[in-house]
Parts: C-alpha cells; sequence; structure tokens
DNA sequence: GGTGCTGTTTGATGGTTGTCAAACAGTTTC
DNA sequence: GAAACTGTTTGACAACCATCAAACAGCACC
C-alpha cells in the first residue's frame, strides 16, 4: 500500500496524528507523587526537556539526545513518563508519536509544569 | 544548670532559634533532580505538607504523623531533605528545629515549592 | 516477500533504597 | 550521677531500579 495519511517526512501538524493511543492514567487519576519519582531522574528530566520543547515523533535514543543509552533503556524510560501520566503517546506507523501533557497536568497542578520547566538546568 | 535560654515549653517564636545548624547545600548547589527525587516518596510527600504547615521542633515520629515507621527510618528521611536543600535544620537541645527552605528554594526554582503545596493531596 | 528499521518485552545484574533493630551520643531532669 | 528522652549511626535485609543484551513483533521500503 502507499503511504495515505503522510510519509515520515511531512512536517509535524497540529492536527491529531492518528495511531493507537497507548495506555495513561486519566487526569483525576495522576498522581503526584508518581510523577516526581518518575522526574526524579537525570534521563528523564532530560526527556521532560525535550517534549517541553515540542512533540516527537520517535524514541530513537539517538533522536533525542540519549545517545549513550541502549534503546531498551529509552524505551523503559518512556514508559514510566506516560502511567505517571507525564506523557502521552501514539503509536503511528513503526514510530511513537510523544507529548507533554501539558493540559491536563496544568489542570491537575496548577502551575507544577511551568515551574519544573523553568528550573530545568538546560 | 538552669535553662538559660528557654525551655522546650516555650511557644515558637519568629526569631533564630539557636543552636548549631546542619550541613545542607548551598542555594546555588540545589539540584531540580535532587529535589524531586526527595519528593518522590509518600513519607517526605507528608513531611512536604507538615512543614509547609509550620516549623517543628521534633524529629519524633509520633510528632510528625509518623507513627508507623521507626525514629531511625525518620531519621532517614529527614537527611535526605535536609541534603537535597529542601530542609533546614538546627540542634536545640535535644531536639532539632526544623523548617522548610522557602526563601532559598523560591529563589532558585521560582514557583516551584507553591506548586508543590498547592499540590499536595492532603 | 525479504530486508531493514523502530520499538517492546524478558531476563540478568549490579546498585540504590526504605525499613527495622540495636548500639550509641547528648541533653534534660530528678 | 542516674534515669529518661531525642535523635544519629551502623548493619542487615528485602524490594526496587537503571541498565544492557537478546529475542521478538510490526511496519516500511525496495
Amino acid at each position: 500500500m502507499e503511504t495515505e495519511k503522510g510519509s515520515r517526512n511531512d512536517p509535524l501538524v497540529d492536527g491529531d496524528p492518528g495511531g493507537e493511543q497507548l495506555p495513561q492514567p486519566e487526569v483525576a487519576d495522576i498522581e503526584l507523587v508518581k510523577v516526581l519519582q518518575a522526574l526524579g531522574d537525570p534521563v528523564r528530566l532530560w526527556l521532560l526537556k525535550v517534549y517541553a520543547d515540542g512533540d516527537q515523533y520517535s524514541c530513537r535514543p539517538g533522536a533525542l539526545g540519549l545517545d549513550h543509552l541502549h534503546k531498551s533503556t529509552v524505551s523503559h524510560h518512556m514508559r514510566i513518563l506516560r502511567e505517571s501520566g507525564v506523557t502521552s503517546t501514539r503509536v503511528v506507523g513503526r514510530n511513537r508519536y510523544v507529548r507533554l501533557r501539558r493540559e491536563d497536568l496544568d489542570a491537575r497542578f496548577p502551575g507544577l509544569l511551568d515551574a519544573l520547566i523553568g528550573a530545568l538546568p538546560y
């Protein structure tokens, strides 16, 4: 089949990237202690910076500035971020479209995400 | 010797409680990842609430609402909070005068502490 | 359709952590 | 000075965690 909804080189658009959403907690079920636990790690704090700068279509270590880590390790970190409620992931082809859950986090913990992003050492 | 600088039943005053300050990081050396690591634990997140409500003159588990924990465990948590830069501790007699480092944290990570306290589930 | 790419899962491993118990050090009080 | 109290330190132990490697699954592209 030909590519009907856009090839991988298409520019990032605002709309729905399509694909199936990976399991994640409801807004009301996001727990502060789990968010802090998720972000209390150098690698995942780095990923917060990456996703604060924009959505990503790839989880490749190289694409995320994590070339020193094995891809299974990165996958592990992505899962923790998603299951804690920090990020949202959609399966698009063989890639994963990952974004920060800004509105959900702002609704649940007002001001927290902005303060965290502003406090990043990068 | 008689009590010359106030007995343990004196009311809490705003001024210097006296005593020697336990080692803690300089403001500029407070690291975000260590603060998040420190607060990414149910017990220490509870202690954040306790100290957000006011300074404490005791580290006894019962005085902190941690009756289910051994005193050495509480001491361990207090150390992590202090060494991460969240709290400040002074030795006063046989007690410890512990307080939140509000101004230091506000200076280093503007808005973070308020957002965290506002997000507490207690 | 086969090859290559992206990402997940499982297992193994070394390091970290939360907890308790016991011993210890200062301090207060009698 | 002895007894009681507060808190620290050390050791032990189970649970958890970050990491890698290998195997696997789904998709893309030729």
